[in-house]
DNA sequence: CCTCCAAGTAAACATTTGTTTACCTAAATA
DNA sequence: TATTTAGGTAAACAAATGTTTACTTGGAGG
């Protein structure tokens, strides 16, 4: 069983280095088989047991079901090293594909724990709702606010006490789903 | 130029769909092509552009430059529509392949912003340094705090008064180098 | 000790796919 | 109007690459 393991670590570092997968033949070389035979064969059974997709008769048809960065699941002391176990899932950028992102500017979100510099994830379909965060168009000026209702009307608020509530006219631009945050540029 | 439009959108649509990118003939009937020759032209010359990257003689050996969600500059209100105009680029996890994520209990980091359920990017290899937000094993017990030094002594601080600062002996397993968050699961 | 079998070898085979050469055509240009 | 040329057509060509068949082999198990 150690084979797919190396098979799957070599696919890891391909498609990050390459952005596309290995042929059969580049994989067979790599584990130093000297035939194409026994790769298939594993790939198949990868597939079988979900750990790849593989579109038959397509060069380099292969893509790992996991995508991203993994989510682990505890952090355990080994003696001298540290173990990561229980990979519980992968974060990727594909649910968020489709988006884009807006570069937040100021402190007005600060109750929420949105700070400057922090990229939102805009979502620009999704029906905006009472409580939500979003960017709005007030004046053509965008601003990232929390909507919300007041007397029956329409408001932008901020989460930070030294800015005042928005109740022009104003218009949702889309829905904030998200937050990134890169510390060290 | 519209065609080379054509085909970015095209290839951005087939990877994000397929995981690989399409071979030229694909392209050239997705454009209504009867021949390749044109294909690979325009092929040669985005990669000039350094729109992509393409690997000779290797089949479905495209790459897209622009990788994740772009960060858009700005947005003007254009008449009934919207316009999101100057990428000022693109957020791609790449920056964080080789790391991993762990999920943020409790709201002891909340004067930092890092509230409960937010992912925590950690590298594991950089070198910690004072002020800088890590992950430290106190008795096999894993919290993310910020690193500090007081009286000579090597502390963790949380950012939130309601806990109190820890100063048992423990071990930095990682410096927190970026944060994620996603609303609505 | 013999049998069986998973796993690999070897060698073709059949497509898929990038590349190239020669030619065509309509629109811009002189 | 004659010429040029970007961009496409057509048809081969040459690799790259997935697939398949027949054969070997080292070790687990009876």
């Amino acid at each position: 069983m150690k084979t797919k393991d190396r098979i799957m670590e070599f696919l890891r570092g391909f498609i990050e280095e390459n952005g596309f997968a290995p042929s059969i033949r580049e994989i067979a070389c790599h584990l130093r088989f000297r035939s194409t035979k026994a790769v298939k064969a594993h790939l198949d059974e990868l597939a079988d047991m979900g750990l790849i997709e593989k579109r038959g008769g397509i060069a380099r048809g292969i893509r790992l079901k996991e995508r991203g960065v993994p989510i682990i699941g505890r952090i355990v002391a080994g003696q001298p090293t540290l173990q990561f176990e229980g990979v519980e899932g992968h974060f990727s950028l594909d649910r968020w594909k489709g988006n884009f992102l807006l570069r937040i500017k100021g402190d007005s979100m600060v109750g929420a724990n949105i700070e400057e510099g922090d990229l939102a994830v805009i979502d620009k379909d999704r029906e905006p709702r009472k409580g939500d965060i979003v960017v709005g168009l007030v004046e053509d000026e965008t601003t990232v606010k929390r909507l919300d209702k007041e007397k029956g009307r329409w408001v932008l608020k901020p989460e930070n006490p030294n800015y005042s509530l928005i109740d022009k006219d104003f218009q949702v631009i889309g829905v904030v789903i998200g937050v990134i945050r890169s510390y060290y540029k």
